[in-house]
DNA sequence: CCTATTTATGTTATCGCTATCATCGAAAGG
DNA sequence: CCTTTCGATGATAGCGATAACATAAATAGG
């Protein structure tokens, strides 16, 4: 908190001031204070020392309104504790580094109902564009951003009818190429471990995904056991591997909504005496961290978080400096990670 | 983007354009959209009705260079895709849930410097105040934080001249307490994995904290692996402990830096077909979600990293409504997990 | 040397909202 | 029934910056 020696005025300093001490214009404080304005530079120099002396910081809730720009970027993820999303974010920040564009990062914990809150919320602080995870949203929200007239970006899915733009990729093609690469390694009993849920859409998108693709070649798709509503724990997986077993002794492979259920389901296997891949072989979905490290490494499918951020974040401010004509579509890359769990 | 019907003017609506069709006043219609102030039942719903159907969103940022309150919070952690942290910043934000006061995240990579920059371009948007992680800064991030005239609360550390307030703990302590139950067990030849680049202070003081135990227990304290620049990874919690092996081959147990190169290590020892603990035991700290999960699972200090976030906010938003006066400092608590890999 | 252009700065008018004070009628109190 | 209080609303004036236009000085061009 400020000192106030006796007589002083606490208030933060404001452009005036920085001028009256200046001697010069607010308005030549403003250029100062701005990249590439014409402003001599020893003005300038007297300018910053003024700045200096008073610990003068630009208030730009000021200046956006006066420049109808707020320099500010919402984003909307499911949790900041997973760590794909929490890459996408990292994607977002990096890539808008350079733009002087700050990021308004909100979670909405797998909640459609939250993500129209936050919606409202981040509408309010008028960013110039956003960016969702996924393509599920309340009717009312979709209208606000379809109101808004500022870019939406929807990533992490191909939504049948995007807002506006989308960098994403099919969670269920995903899913589908995972199984068929196993299923061309000569597995033929395959279970399933991921929730149901509405509420996590990309999970249901896997599970169909494994479905078809199983369908597809003429293999039983029933072995799914479902846990609770996101988010998704290493535990769940533990209890859901533990369920399968009992139910389909004989399961040959499980393939789990993410890495994190994979990895507790390859644990509690261990626990139980189990070796995998020889008793039994386990695959994840998002190529964490964790699946690189385990022992033994996990088969899992890489989805590149980081990129969707990214890719995401550039054609955002393409669009809202209007450089280009940014791609309504980018489909991101996923592949599978073939490592020694399978 | 917005579909513009010809003719229409698409500006988004302003609260005179809410006030005009709903034949009030711009101050009645602030006032209804405010919890709290005295507007009649009927006056409310016909505004409520021309909010609809202009698809009116508040402006904030106008609103809050009139009010002179911002309803921002800002927090700056080392990384968001460090749980450790993420769930601090849950913390935060589920505290600040119910006061209306919206979270401003950056991350800066451990980088003081990054720190700074972003210290700056948080203030800017003149945040109600801050909430930083640690208490090592630069010079003028210090200053502008002392003279922005807002609370400021330094968490995961208990800095020894702090800027205002603190919610933390030592992060030596913590670790001494593990070397103390440890060696409790009858562990003596200790070994240490984690950084010590000025970079990672909560790193140093753990390291430190682990030669200060030993020293006071009489036991050996140069058993020291360190790695790079934080963030730590897995993989180099693997690559340290092959590395402690090779240069201290007789060490009994090895503890890390982190949770996530603890469980590096412990793959890695698995993977070269040693038994943990009873060939080698390792702790970790953080309690991360995958030292519960891991197989044999961790030993860990406990931090509450959530609660940390939670405490921040809840002491930050105290002092911003000026209820009470908070605690200078508030310590944290922090508990040696025993579980089986140790 | 004079006009055309550029550069450096100032002036003014908002941006969209809310604090504050003012107003007016209705309910409450004696 | 008259004063007092309160509730509902409006009018006005900024909040602190910048856009836009204006002006004066400096430089360039012929």
């Amino acid at each position: 908190m400020t000192n106030i020696p006796d007589g002083k005025m606490p208030e933060t300093p404001t452009m005036s001031d920085v001028a009256r001490r200046a001697g010069v214009s607010a308005m030549t404080v403003s250029r100062a204070l701005k990249e590439g304005s014409h402003v001599s530079k020893e003005t300038r120099e007297r300018i910053m020392q003024a700045v200096n002396e008073l610990g003068y910081v630009l208030d730009q809730s000021a200046g956006s309104l006066s420049s109808r720009r707020t320099g500010f970027i919402a984003a909307i993820i499911p949790s900041i504790n997973n760590s794909n999303f929490s890459d996408t974010a990292r994607g977002i920040t990096d890539a808008l580094e350079e733009t002087g564009l700050q990021l308004l990062l909100g979670y909405t914990n797998y909640s459609v109902e939250r993500e129209e809150e936050l919606i409202e919320a981040m509408l309010r602080r008028r960013p110039e564009g956003i960016i969702l995870t996924g393509g599920s949203h309340t009717p009312k929200g979709r209208r606000m951003l379809e109101q808004a007239g500022i870019p939406v970006i929807e990533t992490w899915d191909r939504p049948s009818q995007p807002i506006d733009k989308v960098v994403g990729f099919s969670n269920g093609e995903a899913m589908e190429l995972l199984v068929e690469t196993l299923a061309a390694k000569g597995y033929r009993r395959f279970g399933y471990i991921g929730g149901t849920t509405a509420r996590d859409t990309r999970g249901s998108q896997r599970r169909a995904g494994f479905v078809c693709a199983l369908e597809r070649l003429n293999l039983p798709a029933d072995r799914l056991i479902s846990f609770g509503v996101p988010p998704i724990s290493m535990e769940q997986g533990a209890q859901a591997v533990v369920n399968m077993l009992e139910r389909w002794p004989d399961t040959q492979v499980v393939l789990c909504v993410s890495d994190l259920s994979a990895f507790g389901a390859l644990m509690e296997c261990q626990r139980r005496g189990m070796k995998v891949p020889e008793d039994i072989a386990i695959a994840g979905f998002g190529d964490y961290e964790i699946a690189a490290c385990c022992h033994p490494r996990m088969t899992t499918i890489n989805v590149d978080c980081y990129g969707i951020g990214r890719q995401a974040a550039l054609k955002l401010t393409q669009a809202i400096q209007g450089v280009g004509k940014p791609e309504a579509l980018t489909v991101t890359d996923f592949r599978v990670i073939e490592r020694e769990s399978t």
